[in-house]
RNA sequence: GCCCGGGUGGUGUAGUGGCCCAUCAUACAACCCUGUCACGGUUGUGACGCGGGUUCAAAUCCCGCCUCGGGCGCCA
């Protein structure tokens, strides 16, 4: 990513977004974006830059709501103040009080005069990363490195925005009438069966992460809460390596009582939309961080519903794939490309053959071979995947032995069916993948602060 | 799980057997410069992932290990 400016003017909003802080903070700091001319302030910051001229010199101070530029006359200010200004590191961290001045030269239209400046926290001259930007850094590197690789703004613009997903989406799950809830972690049992869970030790008995709370929001769906949705960490012990898997992920999960699988593709397109409309509303500055003022933006057209019939006739139209696709083949990323290049947007994948999805979708009542499961795909990658639920006892018992798991391991699951389980649909949307699309990031990595992959454990 | 490609100063790179006591940018250090805004200029500092092998000669070829990224499968 290209920093687009130094200087990245931050609005009014920036600045309001951060005066709530300030009564938790410094009583008397100044946010570099409220520092207006014939103030007398104290900002306090970190170094961006220093630009030694001769006989002038800058500092570039910068904190969360922007940079401001302090400035240094050599032969007119103190010499202790002059140097202890300039011989500072970058990044280390200052805090500078003086006069605020309008100055058309200035970056930012205004410069503060010092008349004292305190090196709070001195950094290391030599850093790991440029968080100036001007050159960059592996992944791997600013992994390691994440606090310095957050004080680039386009970084920081990324989870910026990923905390305004999460926002708009429980205010929109709460438009529709769910309930937040938070389900374990520590499970006895897997949703799927035990391959691809991370084993751990419970007080002497054996326990896993939870691949999904998949099980546990059925069970509150069918209680009188009857609508939930949780956002939380699911943890996959599959070794893969692609830049669009994680081992410990953000799932975004709804369960509605006396819903289908219809009710719950709406649900989630309302939910992917207010996503894009909170950013487009809330995150014009973290936009322009990233250089997507432009272009940003989704249609207000329905995401299609594509039967998955329908979906391998299109693919197979399209002739990119060698070998045509026959009904019972689950679709490969090179089928999902030709399928989203072919729609251009959001769309949904629905009546998928019974055999390939897992045993709690329900079937159709007119055919058991056609499953209520749904994807909702974006052209790049898998998103969600939902259908309404199987809530008759008896064919969920069945529906464990056809796909070889024991039934008496999910007693605790299966024993609620049989005191009032009305039918019920949801899905799981993949809190990452919603950042990374939204975005349009290479590397979902790039959407979590600390990620676990298959190599990284620290930090 | 199968397959492919990387690892060179703090950071990002050039270099496919000798022309390399290793290129460029940035950083860092010193000096010059009174309006910079990726400031500019001069000089300097600093690196071939680890171990073994081939060769007169290895950053470069081979083997093993460590490590990073990607493709597929599978998935959110």
């Amino acid at each position: 990513m290209i920093l687009v400016s130094v200087f990245l003017p931050r609005s009014r909003t920036m600045a309001l977004k951060f005066r709530l802080r300030e009564s938790v903070g410094m009583q008397d700091r100044t946010y570099t974006a409220d520092a207006e001319p014939g103030d007398d302030v104290t900002v306090a910051g970190w170094v961006h830059e220093i630009r030694d001229l001769g006989g002038i010199a800058f500092l570039i101070l910068r904190d969360a709501t922007g940079k401001i530029q302090i400035k240094f006359e050599k032969d007119e200010m103190d010499e202790d103040l002059v140097e202890t200004g300039l011989g500072v590191a970058r990044e280390s961290v200052v805090e500078v009080s003086g006069a605020v001045e309008e100055e058309p030269r200035a970056p930012t239209g205004v410069e503060v005069t010092p008349e004292s400046l305190e090196v709070v926290s001195a950094a290391d001259p030599e850093l790991p990363l440029d968080p100036s930007g001007k050159v960059d850094a592996e992944m791997s590197t600013r992994l390691d490195n994440r606090t310095l690789d957050l004080r680039k703004d386009e970084v920081q613009a990324v989870f910026e925005i990923r905390a305004e997903i999460l926002r708009a989406t429980r205010e929109q799950f709460r438009e529709f009438d769910a309930t937040e809830i938070t389900t374990p972690k520590i499970v006895a049992t897997g949703t799927e069966g035990g391959t691809e869970l991370f084993p751990i030790t419970y007080f002497g008995e054996e326990a896993f992460m939870n691949q999904s709370p998949q099980l546990f929001k059925q069970l509150i769906a069918g209680s009188n809460v009857e609508r939930v949705f949780e956002i939380g960490p699911i943890f996959r012990a599959e070794e893969h390596n692609t830049p669009r898997h994680l081992n410990e992920a953000t799932s975004i999960d709804f369960e509605g009582a006396f819903c289908d699988q219809n009710d719950a593709m709406d649900v989630v397109e309302g939910v992917v939309k207010a996503a894009y409309e909170a950013i487009a509303e809330n995150c014009q500055d973290e936009l322009e961080a990233l250089g997507l003022e432009d272009e940003f933006g989704l249609s207000d057209d329905a995401f299609p519903r594509i039967s998955y019939e329908d979906a391998i006739e299109r693919i197979n139209a399209t002739g990119e794939l060698d070998e045509q696709l026959v009904w019972g083949d689950d679709l490969s990323t090179a089928a999902e490309e030709a399928l989203g290049d072919d729609v251009g947007g959001h769309y949904f994948i629905t009546d998928w053959p019974s055999e390939i999805k897992p045993f709690y979708i329900k079937d159709h009542d007119d055919d058991p071979q056609l499953s209520t499961g749904f994807d909702l795909m974006h052209p790049r990658m898998e998103l969600v995947s939902g259908g309404q639920r199987e809530h008759r006892h008896e064919n969920l018992i069945e529906g464990f032995e056809q796909q070889g798991l024991d039934p008496d391991q999910f007693e605790y699951y299966t024993k609620m069916f049989k005191y009032g389980m009305p039918p019920h649909a949801g899905f799981g949307l993949g809190g990452e993948r919603l950042v990374m699309t939204i975005l349009g990031l290479e590397n979902i990595r790039e959407a979590v602060l600390f990620p676990r992959d298959r190599q990284r454990l620290s930090p």
